[in-house]
RNA sequence: GGCGGCAUGGCCAAGUGGUAAGGCAGAGCUCUGCAAAAGCUCGAUCCCCAGUUCGAAUCUGGGUGCCGCCUCCA
């Protein structure tokens, strides 16, 4: 089976086809001027789950996210503030950063600055130039998009209907309205750099040129970003790269859907925003990627302040089920066991769901269907479990249970926690010997004490539970 | 005005021609000292209209509503 992904550039899915050893992948990445909100979170997870998912499937990958750190807003806010534009950005990038860590996301294999690439992007629009792609007026320069012939492929647009559209006044520097600046002119006290035009800075679209470039070659595999950036900035993207190189620049465009937050995307320049440093105090991050995960990538997700309440209890299975499976088994390395009637049927569903969970993430990384499979692999366990009538910790079924869901789960969307199983101040044995003494004192109906032990372990984050077959603990995540 | 997307049970969400995954919420039951967890059972003909087809949530046409982009934006 291969990997299908749906294709913006040609609106179909399409196989995926690796040209060289690493799957490449570009993403746009941010403008640091403020807080790193949740719609800044959906790519970021969304890509770290597909990267993952594809190290799963024997794929390598290099990964390269930008930060534009020179631009109107950041030299706006700066402003504001009364800051150095680059200190400002260079705050936000870092804040950035921490979110993402924080929120389990592996870092990409470069993060590269606007700031730090002048000479590279400084050169492709020398060479844009040579090619009669773009022109130099007063110390501004422009892409000209009547050279691009292609123009519009992407949002499939055409350039008279695009024109109608123009909003806003046209600089009469230009020579067609839709050109757009690819150097800008120094203007007063704002950050600027040499060049064979003057002082001044990149436009918006330039730097992901230059960099995707310069980090991954031409017609790499993957240019992700958020829907609202296909135009103008990938549609422009496409023009500058395709016509500076002559060759594609990428050859799947994946788009994520937007967060909408009270029925509008969330955006700073809306005010609806929601925090991730806000919402991690709240919730844990396992629930954050839950959430993030629940619809497929390029859908809209509609987020509310009681959200994460509503889903929490379904998430709380996961974790439970994979907690407990944890303390049946143990966490350490079983020995393969020859599976008897119900242990072998168990090992049929652990397979069947691993190829269910692989079939469905194949298929343009729908995330929401894999969940699906984890309930539907959830669900069989817990009956498993329920009608265990042997010896658990010898019990290698349900230890390929617990891999499966550590993988999965675990390793790839990071939606359980697996390193919630310390008790704290309490070791494992202790934890035994407590839960034997209980078990003796309900024998002998001594159930103020019993149920001391166990408030007292509640406290320490310790759940209780009694089953048919004995007492059973996990923590609480 | 142009381009793109979406509309599935109370809520969320899969499903692109063959008879509606899954989750939450709700109801009943089982287990049970209590609690918790778990198990079992129960729910939709898929925005509307007209077509194509033996057969459509899935295809076509026409509506309606919502979202995004065309200005910075993940």
């Amino acid at each position: 089976m291969a990997v299908y992904v749906y294709n913006t550039l040609t609106r179909k899915k399409e196989e995926l086809a690796v040209g060289g050893d690493k799957v490449g992948i570009y993403v746009c990445g941010v403008t640091p001027y403020s807080d790193t909100h949740l719609g800044h979170a959906r790519p970021s997870v969304v890509w770290d789950v597909i990267k993952k998912y594809l190290h799963y499937r024997g794929y390598q990958t290099f990964h390269v996210q930008n930060f534009t750190d020179i631009d109107d807003k950041i030299i706006n806010r700066a402003r504001e503030l009364g800051m150095d534009p680059l200190a400002l950005a260079e705050h936000y990038s870092r804040e950035y950063l921490e979110c993402m860590d924080s929120l389990g996301v592996a870092r990409a294999d470069r993060y590269p600055k606007v700031s730090e690439h002048m000479p590279d992007i400084i050169a492709l629009i020398e060479r844009l130039i040579e090619r009669g792609h773009a022109y130099a007026v007063n110390g501004n320069v422009f892409y000209s998009v009547l050279s691009f012939p292609e123009y519009g492929k992407l949002s499939n647009q055409k350039i008279e209907q695009l024109q109608a559209g123009t909003r806003f006044e046209v600089d009469p520097d230009k020579r067609h309205p839709l050109d757009f600046a690819i150097w800008k002119k120094a203007r007063p006290n704002e950050p600027a750099w040499g060049s064979p035009w003057g002082k001044g800075r990149p436009g918006w679209h330039i730097e992901c040129s230059a960099l995707s470039y310069k980090y991954l070659g031409s017609e790499f595999e993957f240019h992700g970003g958020g829907c609202d950036l296909i135009f103008p900035h990938h549609e422009n993207e496409i023009a500058q790269s395709e016509g500076a190189t002559g060759r594609p620049l990428a050859k799947y465009w994946l788009h994520n859907g937007m967060i909408n937050f009270r029925h509008e995307k969330m955006s700073k320049s809306l005010g609806n925003i929601v925090t991730i440093k806000e919402i991690l105090k709240t919730y844990p991050k396992e629930l954050v990627r839950y959430f993030l995960l629940s619809s497929h990538y390029s859908s809209e997700l509609e987020y509310h302040d009681r959200k994460l309440d509503e889903i929490g209890r379904g998430w709380q299975r996961l974790n439970d089920c994979v907690n407990t499976l944890a303390n049946l088994t143990g966490k350490n390395e079983m020995e393969p066991q020859p599976l008897d009637g119900a242990a072998a049927a168990l090992a049929a569903v652990v397979r069947e769901a691993e190829a269910r969970f692989t079939a469905a993430m194949d298929d343009d990384f729908n995330t929401a269907l894999a969940i699906g499979v984890l309930f539907d692999l959830l669900h069989q366990v817990n009956a498993y479990v329920a009608g265990m009538d042997h010896d658990p910790s010898a019990d290698y079924a349900l230890y390929q249970v617990y891999r499966l869901f550590s993988r999965l789960a675990g390793d790839i969307f990071g939606i359980i926690k697996l390193d919630g199983q310390q008790a704290p101040g309490l070791s494992e044995p202790l934890l035994e010997l407590l839960l034997e003494l209980r078990t003796e004192l309900r024998s002998q109906k001594q159930y103020e004490l019993a149920d001391r032990i166990r408030d007292r372990l509640a406290e320490l984050n310790v759940v209780i539970e009694d089953t048919p077959q004995g007492p059973r603990w996990r923590m609480r995540t």
